[in-house]
DNA sequence: CTCAGGTATTCGGTGTTGCTAGGTACCAGT
DNA sequence: ACTGGTACCTAGCAACACCGAATACCTGAG
């Protein structure tokens, strides 16, 4: 999708992931084919994983293995407590951004 | 303000830059100000000046020295042809993510 | 039975980016 | 002489997304 985008995405990616599992715990391989489906079309798939480690170590996430029928066992992650806070503050600093955004992108018409 | 909103800058702040640019020629110190003016209050100054350099070599902005009454010469940045081009391809990038977040937002509640 | 192919996760190395923490230089007022 | 505001630059660091490859499990085609 472009250079501006990859750059982009690094902040925003971790507020997706976390406002998704917000919504229903999930896996990875799941996560990635969703938002492939969103149009993030070149998210690549090592991307996903190596994020849900780090929110894993940050204590955001529960994790629990699942095992599946047609392959390795899922790592099915949930938000928790502490994760919500923090998706709470990812929105706030993203409403600043988008407010801030919004003025130039007006003002520059 | 946080350690997000560092990562989200990753990506974004060049396209602040640049919108900031396409009203009106500006030079760092004055970009810097301004930027703190609106609230981004902890943006270094060493970020803008390294990211003015590389939007200059990526040929997206000209350059001119102007004589400052109060201290050295002010580089004046202005974009030029390729720099809009540049900023409306990072507006649609921009436009494409809002889009996703805002769903997820909304879905979120 | 083997082998391709979909499912599912992991890892090492790379490039870009913003921050830290300085430094240089010019000038006015005390 | 010295402080403080203006104005710019730099080297080293940490975080993050990407790339490419490897591993592991299972099913169905040949």
């Amino acid at each position: 999708m472009g250079k501006q985008m990859t750059e982009m995405l690094k902040g925003t990616l971790e507020g997706i992931v976390l406002a998704i599992l917000s919504m229903r715990p999930a896996y990875g391989y799941e996560i990635t084919a969703w938002l492939r489906e969103q149009g993030f079309s070149d998210i690549a798939e090592g991307t996903i994983y190596a994020l849900l480690v780090r929110v894993e170590q940050k204590r955001l996430v529960d994790v629990r293995k699942v095992p599946s029928e047609k392959g390795p066992p899922r790592k099915v992650y949930s938000l928790n407590k502490q994760g919500q806070e923090y998706l709470e503050e990812f929105w706030r600093t993203w409403s600043f951004l988008t407010e801030r955004l919004e003025q130039l992108h007006e003002g520059g018409k």
